[in-house]
DNA sequence: TAGGCCATCTGGTCCT
DNA sequence: AGGACCAGATGGCCTA
């Protein structure tokens, strides 16, 4: 069973059902072992259902022998009582599930917006965030250094502290095979990361995002939408890419919209993923629009080719990269652009 | 079968 | 008092 369809199975359950599948739902029906813990253990079965024995304070226990107990004596609990801690924790885990649903929403908004996504095949919470936080963190270096880090070097810093898996994954995505961005391996750091502070490749910032915890395992799930990263001007010049879309792009054309790319299946296994035919750009339509959004009033830094003749080549967009739907057709086509360049190479 | 990931419950703490 | 937030505990599901 996906996860998916289990999180909808879950969802489905009942609060009484869930009362019932709960820890201390079954601790209660095993007759429970938190007998100190579990209101209702203090259940007195011959009190009335009284909201007047209420104030009653447990005095019984305290013997001669045994320690006093510091803090609010306990109060019985009354039928009445119990209802209510029954309401009171019902409600009090609706709320909770509520918000860990929340939490959960906006999780899965933070995949649709960092460059693995994947509707059927989901990256870890924990993956989610370290993608963020690298993909926030090379955008601003981006951002501050006015360079365009070459495409290995911007997956480096989008692989630093993830797992290895998710790490294949990402590479898996771009058809790139791992072992060409991948430095040799140390004790410390996973393999695939430079050394902290190095420049991965001269001419291209360096990956020093902090706090980073390497090694934890993840599932390898999603897909990677390289439109993340580069997101080019029709008509502009295209630097690395310029031959490729120089075949392809046509301007104006009708809106296309390709086939999403099938979740990679990465089971550790390069080889094999590399084998499958890349999606081409002949395989699609040559008539698209391939409209970019240009954001802001200007002073973005180019990402490719910003040396160019023309200051608004290839610029960093910004808002458009953090559209929620995540896959717009010109994103999607430049995935399967992007495959096929590093497919060929 | 072990380990990873997850949803949920729960009690504690803090805040309004 | 009640709600939000948090962390620990627990058990289910899935995969290698």
């Amino acid at each position: 069973m996906t996860r998916s369809v289990r999180e909808e199975q879950v969802s489905v359950e009942s609060e009484e059902q869930q009362e019932l599948h709960s820890p201390a739902g079954r601790e209660a029906e095993r007759g429970g072992k938190e007998e100190e813990e579990d209101p209702l253990h203090h259940l007195e079965d011959d009190e009335e259902d009284d909201d007047e024995e209420e104030e009653e304070e447990e005095e019984e226990e305290d013997g001669e022998n045994k320690p006093k107990r510091r803090g609010p004596k306990k109060k019985k609990m009354t039928k009445a009582r119990l209802q209510r801690f029954k309401v009171r924790r019902m409600k009090a885990n609706a709320r909770e599930r509520n918000r860990m649903h929340g939490l959960n929403d906006a999780l899965e908004s933070l995949r649709k917006v960092v460059p693995c996504y994947s509707k059927t095949q989901k990256l870890s919470k924990i993956e989610t965030l370290r993608l963020a936080k690298n993909y926030i963190w090379a955008l601003s270096e981006i951002l501050r250094s006015g360079k365009a880090p070459d495409l290995m070097s911007f997956v480096q810093a989008l692989c630093k502290g993830l797992s290895q898996p998710t790490t294949n994954l990402v590479a898996g995505c771009l058809q790139l095979n791992p072992r060409t961005f991948l430095p040799e391996q140390t004790p410390d750091l996973p393999a695939h990361l430079p050394p902290a502070g190095a420049t991965a490749y001269p001419g291209h910032f360096s990956y020093q995002s902090p706090g980073l915890t390497p090694g934890l395992p993840s599932p390898p799930y999603g897909t990677m939408d390289p439109s993340h990263i580069f997101h080019q001007v029709k008509g502009q010049p295209y630097g690395p890419l310029e031959p490729f879309f120089d075949g392809v792009l046509v301007s104006d054309g009708p809106s296309f919209d390709p086939p999403l790319s099938p979740p990679l299946s990465i089971n550790g296994n390069f080889s094999s993923s590399f084998k499958h035919e890349a999606v081409t750009a002949a395989d699609y339509d040559k008539s698209f629009s391939f409209s970019v959004h240009y954001s802001g009033g200007g002073g973005h830094p180019p990402i490719y080719g910003g040396g160019g003749p023309n200051p608004r080549c290839g610029e960093l967009q910004v808002d458009g990269m953090m559209g929620f739907d995540g896959h717009s057709h010109h994103e999607r086509l430049m995935n399967a652009q992007l495959n096929a360049i590093f497919h060929d190479s």
